[in-house]
RNA sequence: GGGCGGUUAGCUUAGCCUGGUUGAGCGCGGCGCUGAUAACGCCGAGGCCGGGGGAUCGAAGCCCCCACUGCCCA
């Protein structure tokens, strides 16, 4: 058995990791595992992005599946651990982009540009060269034992190929159809974005007021109120409320009709009119909302835009008053809704609903086309607001405008303003399937409740159809062909590689663009078109979302589609209800119709010292940054400034119509304040602090706050575990003991061990419970309360003189093999949650001597099972009882002045009348340091007497002073104070000295003669000589004088510091009986002694 | 505009589901212990449990309203 050191995680995380690697942990692993149907555990992995870094946030979520692997195989399953890289998509195209200067699609896909296949080139390239290295940041978090060697990568054929197993089931099943709708498109990446693909920003916007021309009246108008003027020139109709109360203002000499409840807000606060004054407004004539319906109006930029005019000959409704109960709202506006159905989806639905045309003359570019009118085309949508509020101030029919914020909703990726525009899309009809959804989602084990019951749930609610096609460059096809033939436009869905072949006679090697657009067959139905593929490609969730039946062939080298059985346990972030957990079910009942995951977990985001991680911020904490101890240690002004900045650039990041520039003076000055602050970096190395931490401090479904405290908290948690296995090493080794001799048998055992037993598997039962219904965080809460307050600060205090080498008593061999037996399982349970911390010290403790059951990695042995007979409520407790005792006793000691290393007479314990039987007799008897505990039955009437009471007992402290007590009471402190001077001069344990204690005074001398045994036994001193002469000093030897009072009959010690003072003539008082000290009143003891 | 969290000591938080004298760690002040020792223990100060209302014998907890804060949806 090598020697454990000083705890150093670094250095043991990087030791194992490359052990395992060495030794082919995981091929004994996987060789290991049960073949049994039944013992599978289907683990499925969301994949992560190949953008090449292992964040903090990634880091968490991969350490929390791992806990599960690890865990889950310990019980005897075979788990699926074939993890997942995402690799299609705009973040990685946008990468590229960047790296080869592209500004947008255009550039590449010009004639000049880049081209398409060089484009792809350098995604897929970008792609697969990311994982390696994240495969190793994996491994690095403790995270090995995966299937690292063989993940699922969605840019693969095999891959692909399932998620076109989507597609074409979900056409069979009727749940695939192509639209025309309003989406919300990014002009900069060219493509339609689903809800989950964009984000609401607080912005700076004009909102206006205007009227528009009645075709009765030329003097009435209606007045309409919009945020976004660039719509008006896709106005088709105007929407009222049939419920709300309407009037027709006068207005000077103009009839204004508008919503009564908006009048006075528009008239009197905005305009500044004043009621019935000349030049002011009046109230006219009150309308029902219902009767406006079908009113007709002029368009107010009708000159502008001539197609206007077609579409009203094409449907007379528009440029008509529709009727929305829904849609408008009294308060804010005017009342009065301007819908332009191709540009909002409330407008479409209800244009849809009165036959209206669908008007969108706006490109994906985001500018206007020709039916625009030659004034807006090619004009950008998000510039030409101030030019149609001119135009409209110009035909006087603009009658107001202000700045209003208000939330729109940007890119999720470039953070561009999107533009709602209506396009041609191919959808899944996932509303068909929600209720259906709702049920299989109330069978799901959610962890915690509410991420099911109440989120999951509120999202499948506001279920919307599924747009899976996306006009990008990276990502899935589209396996969907189309005739060519006008008359024809027969639709063919591909649901394989092989299926492709037949129909095209051909399958090309690379699934993606543009190499699968070559590939076309003559239509079979017209036999006259050519059938080519449609532009588009797939939402990158599609790509997840199928990852049940696409990954099948890298987790068992088979193809299981319609056989696929559901996951039974998932673990992502909360992004991912709209995410993953909606793409996994929506595909899996678009295809299947049932459900595919039996149990998900959710967690929150990360966040560092109270706020959200920002690297400008200056909080970003990375593992590496964990790893190698380069936290910065932020003290609370520092947490202030960011605090500041954090708010400040939340302001500013989307708000760019209003001036930053003093905020940004605020900032950097804030920031130069804590920069000046010396940088004080965290000295705690490795991995396993973070993943004991990580784990334990977040409830499922909250965020995750990073602090620095809490931390280096943890990091004690795990030196206190190691140095628990010190040691226990140390007095194995000491007292020779022999893991295959020295047995325990549970019923000789004494209390104390019993007791410790019975935590320890009382723990094992907790744990698993825990584990299998997924509470991960209180896990290691629970080992941390074992750990600190049960095994460090009780049991190995209390064992600690009884297996100390000199101890005579054999039962010491017992008490060690309990130790060791709860420290192995203790072990075990620390296994999935720190794999290098517990590998070690297996590797170190139990591996050599457990010949039986020695398993060449802790990873290859079992989770511990719980033993009934072990678990003794009764003793925990007892125990629990005993304990508050012994603090009560020792508190009255120290409130009196006592040390407690100083013995007192007795102790005596008056039950009240719910006490128990009192165990644990000798333990308080031995943790109080006094010479007797009694139960008694009234209040002892001899002896000086201290008391205190506890809800059962009543305690009574007997502290009469006795020759016997005083001389215990100098050889406690000379004890000491030569045990100190020892470690102060490195000697080590056992090592022997050679001793030369003295005294001229009569009282010590005789002390230290009647002592001199067990002085002797305790200091290891051989030889030993005690005289009354004074003591020489010689080179070599080590010396010490040591003080007593001797007021009365006192003795206690006196400090260093203290006795130094009075030597000096300077007069001291005594701590304990608080007498005043000089150098008469002080006994002294020389001490002299030298290795041997 | 709607929904979901959070608000407990200076800081980080537990307790809430299932009502019955708020519990811890860090920090602070004091004391002590000690061959697990760059470790540990004890004592102390520090909480109108965000505010208001309600049902209850009784609320940090249950119900309603409000405030601040974060997120999600529109």
């Amino acid at each position: 058995m090598k020697t454990l050191e000083k705890f150093d995680s670094l250095e043991i995380e990087e030791r194992i990791i490359k052990w395992w690697e060495t030794e082919k942990t995981y091929d004994l692993i996987k060789k290991a595992e049960p073949k049994a149907k039944n013992k599978k555990f289907f683990y499925l992995d969301g994949p992560p992005y190949t953008t090449g870094n292992v964040h903090l946030g990634t880091a968490w979520n991969k350490i929390l599946k791992d806990m599960i692997i690890k865990y889950k195989r310990m019980r005897g399953f075979r788990v699926v651990d074939t993890p997942g890289y995402d690799t299609h998509g705009l973040p990685i195209e946008v990468l590229i982009e960047k790296k080869l200067g592209i500004k947008n699609k255009k550039e590449i896909l010009d004639q000049n540009g880049i081209g398409i296949e060089k484009f792809i080139k350098e995604c897929r390239e970008f792609s697969l060269s990311q994982i390696e290295p994240m495969n190793e940041q994996f491994k690095r978090l403790g995270c090995n034992f995966w299937n690292w060697d063989n993940p699922y990568i969605t840019l693969k054929n095999t891959y692909i190929q399932g998620v076109w197993w989507t597609i074409k089931k979900a056409w069979e099943n009727g749940y695939l159809y192509q639209g025309f709708r309003p989406m919300n498109c990014c002009p900069r990446c060219g493509t339609a974005l689903a809800k989950h693909e964009f984000e609401y920003y607080d912005i700076q916007d004009t909102a206006i007021f205007v009227k528009f021309r009645s075709v009765e009246d030329p003097k009435t108008f209606y007045v309409i109120w919009t945020t976004t003027p660039w719509t008006l020139v896709s106005n088709t109709n105007i929407m009222a409320n049939p419920d709300i109360e309407y009037v027709k203002m006068r207005v000077k000499d103009e009839t204004w009709i508008m919503g009564i409840a908006s009048t006075a807000d528009l008239l009197q606060n905005k305009l500044g009119l004043t009621l019935k004054a000349e030049d002011g407004f009046e109230y006219g004539e009150r309308i029902p909302g219902s009767k406006l319906e079908g009113k007709k109006y002029i368009h107010p930029l009708a000159d502008e835009i001539p197609y206007q005019a077609e579409l009203e000959g094409e449907e007379p409704k528009v440029h008509s008053i529709l009727m929305s109960r829904e849609y408008v709202q009294e308060s804010g506006g005017s009342g009065l809704v301007h819908s332009a159905p191709g540009h909002g989806p409330e407008d479409f639905e209800v244009g849809l609903a009165n036959g209206i045309p669908i008007f969108s003359p706006v490109e994906m570019d985001g500018c206007y086309n020709s039916q625009a009118g030659k004034i807006f085309e090619g004009k950008y949508v998000h510039e030409v607001n101030r030019e149609i509020m001119d135009m409209l101030i110009e035909k006087g029919t603009l009658i107001h405008e202000e700045n209003i914020q208000h939330e729109y909703a940007h890119c999720w990726r470039c953070k561009t303003k999107l533009v709602y525009r209506a396009t041609k899309q191919w959808f899944f009809k996932v509303t068909a399937l929600r209720n259906e959804m709702l049920k299989a989602n109330e069978e799901i084990l959610w962890i915690p409740k509410r991420a099911g019951f109440t989120n999951f749930k509120s999202w499948l609610n506001s279920l919307q159809d599924w747009c899976i096609s996306r006009q990008r460059l990276w990502g899935i096809p589209l396996s969907i062909w189309v005739c060519d033939d006008e008359d024809c436009g027969d639709i063919d869905v591909i649901g394989s590689m092989n299926e492709l072949k037949e129909k095209a006679g051909e399958c090309p090697e690379d699934l993606h663009i543009p190499v699968i657009d070559q590939v076309t067959w003559k239509c079979s139905k017209c036999n006259k078109g050519t059938m080519r593929r449609v532009p588009d490609l797939a939402d990158v969730w599609l790509d997840s979302g199928s990852v049940m039946w696409a990954s099948q062939q890298f987790v068992d080298g088979h193809e299981h589609y319609d056989t696929w059985e559901p996951a039974d346990f998932i673990l992502e972030g909360k992004d991912q209800i709209r995410g993953w957990f909606n793409s996994l079910l929506s595909s899996a009942m678009l295809s299947s119709k049932r459900k595919n995951y039996n149990a998900c977990f959710m967690h929150g985001w990360v966040h560092s010292h109270g706020m959200k991680m920002s690297k400008s911020i200056g909080n970003a904490v990375l593992p590496e940054d964990l790893i190698e101890g380069k936290v910065e240690i932020l003290t609370e002004k520092q947490k202030e400034n960011m605090r500041k900045i954090a708010t400040l650039a939340s302001i500013s990041k989307f708000d760019k119509t209003k001036k930053t520039d003093t905020k940004k003076k605020v900032r950097k000055a804030a920031k130069k304040k804590f920069i000046k602050d010396d940088k004080r970096w965290s000295n705690i190395k490795g991995i396993e602090t973070f993943r004991f931490y990580c784990v334990g401090n977040v409830p499922p479904g909250r965020d995750f706050n990073f602090d620095y405290k809490e931390y280096t908290d943890t990091f004690k948690v795990l030196n206190t575990l190691w140095n628990t296995y010190l040691f226990a090493q140390e007095k194995m080794n000491l007292n020779k003991f022999d893991a295959k001799k020295h047995k325990f048998v549970y019923e000789e055992l004494s209390l104390v061990d019993k007791w410790i037993l019975s935590k320890t598997y009382s723990l094992i039962e907790e744990l698993t419970k825990l584990y299998d219904v997924y509470e991960l965080p209180s896990i290691p809460n629970r080992l941390q309360d074992y750990i600190l307050n049960d095994l460090s600060r009780w049991y190995i205090t209390i064992i600690r003189d009884r297996v100390d080498v000199n101890a005579e008593d054999e039962e010491k061999f017992t008490t060690l093999a309990v130790l060791r037996h709860i420290l192995y399982k203790l072990c075990l349970m620390m296994a999935p949650l720190n794999p290098m911390i517990s590998e070690e010290i297996y590797q170190k403790m139990f591996k050599d001597e457990m010949i039986s059951k020695s398993k060449a990695s802790i990873h290859l042995e079992k989770w511990p099972k719980v033993v009934k007979k072990y678990i003794d409520e009764s003793i925990e407790s007892q125990m629990h009882e005993a304990r508050q005792i012994i603090d009560e006793v020792r508190s009255l000691k120290s409130e009196n002045k006592i040390k407690l290393r100083w013995p007192t007479k007795s102790l005596s314990l008056l039950p009240t009348e719910e006490s128990k039987e009192l165990e644990f007799i000798d333990l308080i008897e031995d943790m109080c340091n006094v010479k007797e505990v009694l139960i008694v039955e009234e209040k002892p009437d001899k002896g000086k007497i201290i008391e205190t009471e506890l809800p059962l007992y009543k305690i009574y402290l007997d502290i009469k002073d006795s020759k016997k007590l005083q001389q215990e009471r100098i050889l406690a402190d000379l004890l000491r104070t030569i045990q100190f001077l020892r470690k102060q001069n490195k000697l080590q344990t056992g090592e022997e000295i050679n001793l030369k204690i003295a005294s001229k005074h009569p009282f010590l001398l005789g002390t230290l003669k009647d002592t001199k045994i067990r002085i002797i036994e305790k200091v290891t001193a051989n030889p030993m000589e005690i005289t009354n002469l004074q003591i020489e000093k010689e080179d070599g030897w080590i010396f010490h004088d040591f003080h007593v009072c001797t007021n009365g009959k006192c003795f206690a010690m006196i400090r260093e510091k203290a006795a130094k003072k009075i030597f000096e003539g300077i007069e001291g008082k005594c701590s304990y009986c608080s007498k005043s000290i000089t150098q008469d009143t002080v006994g002294t003891i020389q001490i002299k002694f030298k290795r041997v």
